[in-house]
DNA sequence: ATAGGATTGCAACGAAGTTGCATAAGTGTT
DNA sequence: AACACTTATGCAACTTCGTTGCAATCCTAT
């Protein structure tokens, strides 16, 4: 894991180098599904409070680093975003997919979302798509 | 709004037909668009204990009367179930539609869910379609 | 090394959802 | 119509999740 790269990152997006962001960072390319803030906060060690992980993730979410994913159970989880992505404007064009085994949830890049034929008059912008199902390591 | 309607849909499922059930599946009938708790608690009057409406509302999801829609802001809906949806055994597979300025959430049976061509070895169950935009009122 | 702005941790709060238990209501039977 | 039995409701308490204000701390550029 360069530190390197991750130090990059945030600079690039114009956010001062901390711990609990170089760290949140991290524990994001090292993981290759997404994570929910209860997985950082276990991951992290409580090593950080509450508040600085949701004013974290927050952050990366803004600047286009990470994007949320809605899921069925309603909880909220993130996930690294593509180099698409750039503040304030997601292009999260990408479906999910959740494994109802190991849990996990992966960013589908390579699947691009469906066209829907909605009824007249209804004008989409954005859509998002969330399978469930078995992944192919289960 | 014939209650004689709503009875039978609890008699049918097995539930036994109290005031809270009765309204509050009398409030999906009325209402054309999905319900949250928050609005079942508004619209009821206070009437009914939050607590009351968590567990109808759970049992109807449980007997498949309505079910949850998922939402990119992490809020729980709930719509009513058509016809082909039986106890435990949902088939959702309809899009669903939230309007940016009414916020009004539609279940777009008429649409029907798209194929999605999966990477090799993942196996699909269940596909949730959400989309943002516009709607035909709006 | 330092000043100034941004970030963090703490405390307190609010919303959302759950659980246990006593009371109340609904159901089938006589 | 009244009974006993089962089920649902309301209350209280609690947990989890997320937010806000503020003082202390850390990061960055000079």
């Amino acid at each position: 894991m360069e530190t390197g790269a991750i130090n990059d990152t945030l600079k690039r997006n114009m956010l001062s180098v901390t711990e609990s962001r170089k760290r949140i960072l991290e524990l994001f390319l090292i993981n290759n599904g997404a994570l929910a803030h209860s997985d950082i906060e276990k991951k992290t060690g409580e090593k950080f409070d509450r508040v600085t992980i949701y004013r974290t993730l927050q952050t990366f979410v803004e600047k286009g680093i990470i994007h949320t994913i809605p899921t069925a159970d309603n909880s909220v989880l993130y996930a690294l975003c593509k180099d698409e992505c750039s503040s304030g404007h997601h292009h999260d064009n990408h479906v999910h997919f959740i494994c109802d085994k190991c849990n996990i949830t992966y960013c589908l890049d390579s699947v691009v979302t469906p066209e829907v034929n909605l009824p007249e008059g209804f004008k989409p912008q954005l859509i998002d798509v969330v399978v469930t199902g078995v992944c192919k390591n289960c």
